[in-house]
DNA sequence: TTGACAGGCAACCATATGGTTGCCTATTGT
DNA sequence: ACAATAGGCAACCATATGGTTGCCTGTCAA
């Protein structure tokens, strides 16, 4: 559950829309997942993994079909965790980038 | 101010680290930057431009001194335009998934 | 004014990454 | 039984990425 693999997880643009598709619903087989994608399925195998590594999605086998669940359990870490520390001083930070600047600046 | 970009820079680590520490401490030169890592300064240039190239850092020339400020706009995009729709579902979408696991695991 | 200091720029290098093709296994439906 | 379907695994390839070294430019201070 380390964060780098979150951060690193969410860095590509097509896995985030496979997150975006699992959240539109839940509970899709890779087949599904690969249609209206010009990859290979493969290749979307390689991104569902390491989404599953960064425990982004969940998994369950369902006879020969692979179930995915999205996750939001670490998204939120993220949002709690780190973003939030940056939010919090977000005006403040602001003004205050906007004063020194405009101070500098002369 | 693309949101991949963002993601991007967020994914590197290095990166990560150099963002906490203008948190800490904003206004910061470039040689302050380099102290205690063990890279070389043009190494934490080639992280720099690619924190400003997402707007997650504005510099500012001073002399012969380039000071990086923090900017938590992006990162705040991130939380709200993107993150905040997994947030929102978030208990609803985890106890569903507990639910569809212990119904599909029998 | 000139040496030291802060930083920029470019070439280069090793490894990581995102994709492919090819083939194998397991489950399903007729 | 067996063809079709769902997926796994491994080798391979091109490019992106993170780092280095070497050298150049601009500013400050003695």
């Amino acid at each position: 559950m380390s964060m780098d693999a979150v951060f690193k997880a969410l860095a590509d643009p097509t896995r985030r829309r496979l997150l975006d598709r699992l959240h539109a619903r839940n509970a899709q087989t890779l087949n599904e997942l690969c249609e209206r994608d010009d990859m290979t399925r493969q290749a979307v195998t390689k991104h569902l993994n390491i989404l599953e590594a960064a425990n982004l999605i969940v998994t369950q086998k369902r006879g020969r079909e692979k179930l995915h669940y999205l996750n939001p359990v670490p998204i939120n870490g993220i949002a709690e965790r780190w973003i939030g520390k940056f939010e919090q001083g977000r005006l403040r930070a602001l003004s205050e980038l906007k004063k020194t600047l405009e101070r500098e600046g002369q």
